[in-house]
DNA sequence: CACATATCAGACCTACTGAAATCT
DNA sequence: CAGATTTCAGTATGTCTGATATGT
């Protein structure tokens, strides 16, 4: 448990400079990455793992901040999409340039038991069922 | 950062049953181990590397609970000692009974990978310098 | 009508900052 | 007096539960 929390401690030191925490950045990321650039909240709730009013909680404050809009689905009007704003993926693509080279240049592994260490959290995840909707390739209904 | 996020709440969920938290269970833990039974203030907050007033708070919460108890330092004035009572003894073994039985039950880890990420996890703390204060074995100044 | 989705209100825990009291 | 130890007040974050409104 002390590894994890010393990486965090590492991450959030770097997200700092850029307004965001580690639980707005995990949901910003893959809204960033996702071609679309939405996300239903429900699939955020169930990829971030989290209770859906933990999602509504950040989103607010991603919202606040101008990172990302709330949209009404287009079919189902009980669903709500969060889209990344221009500004949004600019914090994101920094905030991800910045991990990333603060990554490689003190990764705290060696090459070989990164890959290693990479191997046993997938084979943990998928062992303990943790692989929920990764598999599902994204916002499968949203063209927004 | 999943795969610690979900031991976590594995482990708080036993912890639960026995009204503790990890915070408070990694503090109750190491008390319960020590000979002496007591802790410096101090030494728990680099131990645990969290900040003073989160140790202050940790640890009202354990006395008010009956776990622990606030003595003051035999030399030093300014300092404060925390001392686990015999029901804290009591709920710590408990405690870490049940987490070790869940623990062996569902380890989540093949065996080979348990000793190479043990392995990995020690080279990366060093690596970090993470290791401050495990090495001086407990609260030396301590015959409370 | 049963179910799904999202939000709100309320509560708790943890952690931090800055200021203060006490002692070495 | 400088520094160490602990606490207090106040603030922020993230997460959960339970209740609620809305839509399928």
């Amino acid at each position: 448990m002390r590894t994890p929390q010393s990486l965090l401690s590492r991450i959030d030191g770097v997200l700092k400079r850029f307004d965001l925490t580690f639980a707005r950045f995990e949901l910003l990321a893959p809204l960033s990455f996702a071609r679309s650039g939405t996300l239903p909240m429900t699939k955020a709730s169930a990829r971030l793992q989290v209770h859906p009013t933990s999602v509504t909680n950040t989103v607010d404050r991603l919202e606040r901040a101008g990172l990302v809009r709330r949209v009404a689905h287009p079919t189902d009007g009980r669903a709500t999409l969060v889209e990344i704003t221009p500004e949004g993926r600019v914090r994101a693509l920094g905030a991800t340039r910045k991990l990333n080279s603060v990554t490689f240049s003190r990764p705290g592994f060696s090459a070989t038991d990164f890959v290693e260490l990479n191997g046993m959290l997938g084979r943990f995840r998928r062992d303990t069922g943790d692989f929920v909707d990764d598999l599902s390739d994204d916002q499968s209904s949203d063209e927004a």
